[in-house]
DNA sequence: CTAGAGCGCTCG
DNA sequence: GTACGAGCGCTCTAGC
């Protein structure tokens, strides 16, 4: 959209946000958020306020241009002339204070500019910009009831009272005033402000004030003819006062020439976002508001937590709950019995659900039974299809065994309450069960997960299993599984396990699972993650489910012919390998190949580990490689070797059978950072940085008529570090579209960025990358194969050039040991309890401690994106395939390629908003092709 | 025969 | 003794 100059025809609308904010507040009652007891009624009321705002600024007077003005810092120049300045005012109540930001937050959400300047008070800058307006020959609403505002009013100024819905014009000026606009100064300043502190003249009001004015025409004047006056106290006090009242003048004038960081034309009108509105809108959990604004701008309505925080739950109350021995599981097998239960979900409001399966895999494991928990002790299991585990029959019997509900009819009955938008669906590791029932049928929603409840509260301290979790924080062991179905080749699946053992396993994981969602939910709040929670855990879960139930197309012919091609290539590298060695062995031993390089053929720097067995790792091999062939020889066949079984062989074994695609699965709560990990098979780490390896990509394809699209963040990690350490000139860098590692370069060695060799950027590189890493000396060193003292002096200058570098990771690591965890810019918690520890293990804990902040960050935001692109491309036909930390893929019929990379693009850039302001602009880079390949 | 540790290699 | 964060295939060994 190109921006029009701001000119005649123009109508330009000021919102004065510091009236808006305190009007909100006054007028509601102390609302708090119900999920975490958040502040926020005045957050609301603003809300309120500019959806009114933007519903009525509609038709033939509608603003061209628009912009929220906010007071920023208490300290102005007003202050400078008079310390007494606004010295009265109130301290801002504690519980408005927090709102303060959000409010911020809520403007941007609106899209609508929002716009502040230290060192000047809203005020200022309504005039400033009023002024601006007027010279370009632009109409003004400023939307406030300030008086001080007043002085601005005419020619082609208004103001306009939103809560009255009132205009204020020259002549509304003079009722206020009882002089034109262009005289509110002076009457101001000899009638004072009590609030704001502004002197003025003693005895003196407005209406004497105006009085006044209109006889000697100027407060100037009537000051230089003050001895003419005719009553003997006034003049007096006009003569005593001079000072004062000159002083108060200036004091109530506002400042037309405000140096504003932005222009008319930045504060154009811009349509609403609901990608930016409704997140922003569930967030706060305004519930009707949302629904009103999806209705207005015909979206869906985002889910709005539901469930009021218990009341807070002492580990005491937790402990009232039946002890676990006493418990009672019921076996449901009827439509009577299941319908007791149903009820009592709906009484409640709230169940926690579990499913048991044949298997791991969610899209091959088939349903067997249904867990159900609503109060603690009390639970439930469904069978639904177990069968005879006899192994009189090697195949075992096919039939179902008697006394179970028929599968499509537990599901017809269950399946209302599931999909209920007020029945929330707890569970452990939710994106399983919720791929079940979906392949099922029934697509559960809301849910809330005790895997990511113990994730956004616990990241970094232990796993988020449900027996650790168990085991931790209920001081229970569950039943488990193994004496149930045994292990290795004799293993059964679940719906082997006789029904009478089922009962007891399964109703005690939905029971666990319900006890530790009563335990983690006020603690979400108590630790200040109900956000990270609510924006990055919990809408992960349906948009994970829906990419991995999508799947991506895998061509298998291509695969097996590469399979064939490794084969031949192995077979002929391990020939010549046995003819060097000069006798036959296992290369893929690392410990027989250590024998035969270190001592058969005594090669130099033969080091052993800790097993004793002598190291073989590329770093060797590449060494003894410029030397010998053996060593070359082997580094091919791993390299052959590892592509053949991890990818060509492997992959193939992971194309489902009914849709001919791979479906991985992400775990949400793996990695300590919040980067997601993917598993069975793992598609972050097919190959791309050699020729040969990058070729697997191309069996990753598109269906007919389709193409692959590519999305990935440009350098999102530097970037987030210019931020956090605050580096001008990376930030600079960034802006300018430069090469970093070239201007990292430039800024090390002063080579000027023409002069640029590949090596020097390429070792200016390895010292960013090494800094996002937490540098050392040594590892730099061993990276690019120099020595260490020379890598060390690489490290000092780069923390001379950059000093903010330096600071922000001692200041990280001084938050860690104070608190034993760090935080991403959105909040998430990553605990690092091994900072504090001695010896070698405090080195690798603080360089965690320095990375996480930034890896976290940026997996902060592609999530934020990930979370808004079902609702971006709602009406696009392209399916979100997989992400890679930096990367998202999709597939998209070809005619659709253009508007999808203009939308996630668009998402991908924004994501940081509207919760963090980021100093740096993100960057997306966009391909497209047939095959993962092209596209990347 | 199986489970788990260790090594090595793939990705961002 | 070291770069941060992951998953997986292979070999080897301890122990059933």
């Amino acid at each position: 959209m190109g921006k029009t100059t701001f000119g005649k025809g123009c109508h330009l609308h000021l919102i004065d946000g510091s009236a808006f904010i305190f009007r909100a507040y006054h007028a509601l009652p102390p609302l708090t958020r119900k999920s975490d007891g958040l502040p926020i009624g005045a957050v609301s009321g603003f809300c309120n306020m500019l959806q009114r705002y933007v519903e009525d600024s509609t038709g033939d007077d509608a603003p061209t241009h628009v912009a929220v003005i906010f007071d920023k810092g208490s300290h102005t120049f007003r202050n400078d002339m008079y310390d007494q300045y606004k010295a009265n005012r109130e301290a801002m109540p504690e519980d408005l204070r927090p709102q303060i930001p959000l409010t911020r937050q809520a403007t941007l959400a609106f899209n609508i500019a929002c716009e502040e300047m230290e060192g000047y008070e809203a005020d200022d800058i309504i005039a400033t910009l009023s002024c601006q307006a007027r010279e370009a020959g632009g109409r003004v609403t400023i939307i406030s009831s300030d008086k001080d505002l007043m002085q601005l009013v005419g020619d082609g100024v208004e103001m306009l009272d939103a809560m009255k819905n009132k205009r204020i014009d020259r002549e509304g000026v003079f009722e206020k005033f009882g002089v034109y606009p262009d005289r509110v100064v002076d009457v101001q300043a000899l009638a004072g402000d009590s609030v704001d502190n502004v002197p003025g003249a003693p005895g003196i009001g407005i209406k004497t004030a105006a009085l006044l004015i209109n006889e000697y025409g100027s407060l100037e004047d009537l000051l230089e003819r003050a001895d003419e006056i005719k009553q003997p106290k006034r003049r007096q006090t006009l003569i005593d006062h001079r000072d004062q009242i000159e002083l108060s003048k200036k004091l109530v004038q506002l400042d037309c020439d405000t140096p504003l960081t932005f222009t008319l034309d930045d504060l154009e009108v811009k349509e609403p976002d609901p990608d930016k509105l409704m997140p922003f809108l569930a967030e706060m959990e305004f519930r009707t508001l949302t629904k009103r604004i999806a209705d207005k701008l015909g979206v869906e309505a985002p889910v709005v937590a539901d469930a009021p925080a218990p009341a807070a739950e002492s580990p005491e109350q937790a402990a009232d709950a039946p002890d676990f021995a006493k418990a009672n599981y019921e076996c449901i097998r009827d439509a009577k019995a299941l319908q007791g239960w149903i009820e009592r979900i709906r009484e409640v409001g709230h169940v926690a659900v579990d499913t048991e399966t044949t298997g791991l895999n969610e899209m091959t494991a088939d349903l067997v039974g249904i867990s159900l928990c609503v109060d603690a002790g009390h639970a439930c299991y469904i069978p639904l299809t177990h069968k005879d585990g006899n192994a009189d029959d090697l195949f075992g019997s096919d039939t179902l065994l008697e006394g179970q509900m028929p599968l499509q009819e537990a599901l017809d009955l269950l399946k209302p309450v599931l999909e209920d938008e007020s029945v929330l669906k707890i569970g452990q590791n939710m994106k399983y069960d919720a791929k079940i029932f979906a392949r099922n049928g029934v697509q559960v929603a809301p849910v809330d997960d005790t895997m990511l409840m113990s994730y956004a509260l616990h990241g970094g301290l232990h796993n988020h299993g449900m027996d650790a979790l168990s085991e931790r924080y209920l001081g229970h062991t569950p039943i488990p599984i193994k004496p149930l179905l045994g292990s290795g080749k004799s293993a059964i699946t679940f719906d082997r396990v006789p029904i009478d053992d089922a009962v007891p396993y399964a109703a005690e994981d939905a029971d666990i699972t319900l006890r530790l969602w009563q335990m983690f939910k006020p603690r979400l709040h108590a630790a200040q993650v109900t956000t990270v929670y609510e924006t990055m855990e919990r809408p992960m879960i349906p948009v994970l489910a829906r990419m991995e139930m999508q799947g991506i197309k895998v061509d298998r012919d291509t695969l097996s012919r590469m399979s064939n091609a490794f084969s031949q290539k192995m077979a002929a590298l391990e020939d010549e390998i046995h003819t060097l060695a000069g006798e036959s062995f296992n290369v893929g031993s690392p410990k027989q190949l250590g024998e035969i390089l270190f001592d058969k053929m005594n090669m130099p720097g033969g080091k052993k580990g800790k097993t004793g067995a002598y190291a073989t790792g590329v770093d060797v091999l590449e060494d003894l490689a410029t030397e010998h062939e053996l060593p070359a020889r082997v580094l091919d066949w791993r390299q052959v070797s590892k592509l053949k079984s991890t990818y060509t062989d492997a992959l193939q074994t992971h194309i489902n059978d009914e849709t001919g695609r791979v479906h991985t699965s992400y775990s949400i709560a793996g990695a300590s950072t919040g980067r997601l990990a993917s598993t069975d098979p793992n598609l972050q780490n097919i190959p791309v940085r050699t020729e040969e390896g990058r070729r697997i990509r191309e069996a990753f394809v598109a269906e007919k008529g389709n193409v692959l699209v590519s999305l990935d963040y440009s350098q999102i990690e530097l970037r987030i570090l210019a931020h956090v350490a605050d580096i001008p000139e990376l930030k600079q860098a960034f802006a300018d579209g430069v090469d970093i590692h070239a201007l990292t370069a430039s800024e090390m060695f002063d080579v000027p960025l023409e002069d640029m060799t590949p090596d020097i950027r390429r070792q200016a590189k390895a010292i960013n990358f090494g800094v996002i890493y937490g540098i050392s000396g040594f590892g730099l060193a061993r990276n690019l194969r120099i020595p260490r003292a020379e890598a060390q002096g690489f490290i000092d200058r780069y923390f001379e050039r950059f000093p903010g570098i330096r600071t922000y990771m001692d200041d990280t690591v001084a938050f860690a040991k104070e608190h034993g965890h760090v935080q991403t810019l959105f909040g998430r918690v990553i605990h690092t309890p091994e900072i504090n520890a001695k010896g070698p293990h405090a080195g690798f804990a603080k360089r965690a401690a320095i990375n996480a902040p930034i890896q976290g960050t940026a997996a902060d935001v592609i999530r934020r994106a990930m979370v808004r692109m079902p609702a971006a491309l709602a009406d696009s036909p392209a399916r979100m395939l997989l992400q890679v930390h930096d990367e998202l893929l999709f597939e998209v019929p070809e005619d659709g390629a253009d508007a999808l990379i203009d939308t996630a693009r668009g998402v991908m850039e924004n994501a940081a908003d509207p919760a963090v302001q980021l100093s740096v602009s993100l960057s997306v880079d966009a391909g497209r092709g047939a095959n993962w390949a092209e596209a990347h």
